[in-house]
DNA sequence: CCAGGTCCATACCTTCAGGGTATCGCGGAC
DNA sequence: GTCCGCGATACCCTGAAGGTATGGACCTGG
């Protein structure tokens, strides 16, 4: 009748392990239990999850199917968990560089008495912050996965070009994509990346290379010994306003309407 | 530790209803039992979410809070269920101008938990929609093609004229067939037919001639432009539920008693 | 002012699902 | 053939969810 949560989430961790001894293990309850309130699930949802053999357990399309969905289940119904109890407090989050403070000002004195927070995010967590109830609304710089959100466009930014005060590129009124060729850019992107802007920023100052930030992260995060360049032909940085599409409340239409107009 | 969909099901029917035992009654459970699970869910949640009082129960701001969430989550529960393919739904067909929702209410409320849904169908397809599953019964008008099928008669209803405002059978207190004599029907029988009522009644209003309608459908597309005549000396029309002969579900069976009560 | 009604809580019982341990059966690997 | 990894089965125990009966607080009409 009632789809139990504990049995999705036994369902969730073997899909990860596909292994069920393991799983167990990590769910902390005996491997025959696990077994026992699989083979439940299946019955109740009269689906197949999963193949087993004695060689491996492999998921079925049902189950990759029913894993979609599940992931995104366990994430809203542990937001519910921690936003209740939780005292009347409404949390904003942002990207390094974002000013929020006038939005959040603005909201906190039509509500006296609402707790106000903000939460500085980072690109790996702006979205999930959204998902998992941390933030109630969040200033997200696009793009991001947009499954199971919704958002308001705010504005546009330019990019620059970081580089270190010595750089032949420094002082130029601008450039253009072209003029960075050869150069090495310090990204986030994945492996070695680097977790944080600060980082990012250490690395061209000690190393040379150049980052490519929006302008106000940029401004934000200026140090002396490094100066940043417009880049004039690379595409503008969105940043938009996101929040949980399930989720509809007077706060957060209002903070919408702020954010707007602000 | 996980929390439980049934507490979360049973706490939005008590802020529903506000009063634990209309709430335990349309969960069809006892009252106790719902008061001891409401309060099992508070302290699992250390959070008061009603205020009881003998004279009426009220949501605590917490648990306003907590219902803003709960709602989202048991629908996204469901639509999880739904799409594993084992959705707890029943769907009831019917005919244009045939009024399901008092059924429809009835099987609703003494299943909980339950997903009921209504789907109009077409004179085309109004028995294909019972052979492929799309509806678990459907309220038909005869006749149809009853093979493979099983069905009971519900009521008769008188045909009427409709005819446009101007007609010289406008106004009419009542005609027989013989008065049509002459008049141009506008008809849904194949090749040039009309696929809607609604473009035949366009159709009539635009260009005259008579539609000869059951009563309730007359009433139920009315326009300005028209009037509708009941006709004496014709058939009735005879409105029946209908279902697949090889399905013998308690639902369906339900269904049946309950569609011949209302 | 008391009788009755409404409403939620408490007490107590029964059932069954979920957790545990011990052990089996099946394959693959050495 | 033997061993090991992996999942399934068998059996027990506890606790949670369901039920009935009843209590206690509060309102309301006579």
């Amino acid at each position: 009748m009632d789809l139990d949560l504990r049995k999705v989430r036994y369902f969730v961790a073997v899909a990860e392990h596909l292994n069920f001894g393991r799983a167990a293990e990590a769910l902390h309850i005996a491997q025959p239990v696990l077994s026992r309130q699989i083979r439940a699930l299946e019955t109740e949802l009269k689906v197949q999850l999963f193949d087993r053999s004695s060689k491996g357990t492999t998921l079925t399309p049902a189950g990759l199917r029913l894993l979609e969905d599940a992931r995104p289940l366990l994430t809203q119904a542990s937001a519910l968990l921690r936003r209740v109890g939780v005292a009347d407090t409404f949390t904003v989050g942002f990207m390094p560089g974002l000013i929020v403070t006038p939005a959040v000002r603005l909201l906190a004195s039509r509500h006296p008495g609402l707790q106000v927070d903000v939460l500085r995010t980072t690109w790996e967590d702006q979205v999930e912050v959204i998902h998992d109830g941390r933030v109630d609304v969040s200033y997200v710089r696009l793009p991001v996965p947009l499954d199971g959100l919704r958002h308001v466009p705010l504005f546009d930014e330019p990019r620059v070009a970081v580089v270190p005060a010595t750089h032949r590129l420094a002082g130029k009124e601008s450039v253009l994509e072209v003029d960075l060729t050869g150069e090495r850019r310090v990204q986030h992107t994945d492996p070695p990346g680097f977790r944080s802007v600060e980082e990012k920023l250490e690395h061209v100052a000690m190393h040379g290379g150049v980052a490519i930030l929006p302008l106000s992260t940029a401004i934000f995060y200026s140090r002396e010994d490094l100066v940043h360049v417009p880049i004039e032909d690379i595409a503008p940085n969105e940043v938009a306003l996101a929040w949980a599409e399930h989720r509809h409340t007077p706060l957060i239409a209002e903070f919408i309407e702020i954010a707007q107009q602000v």
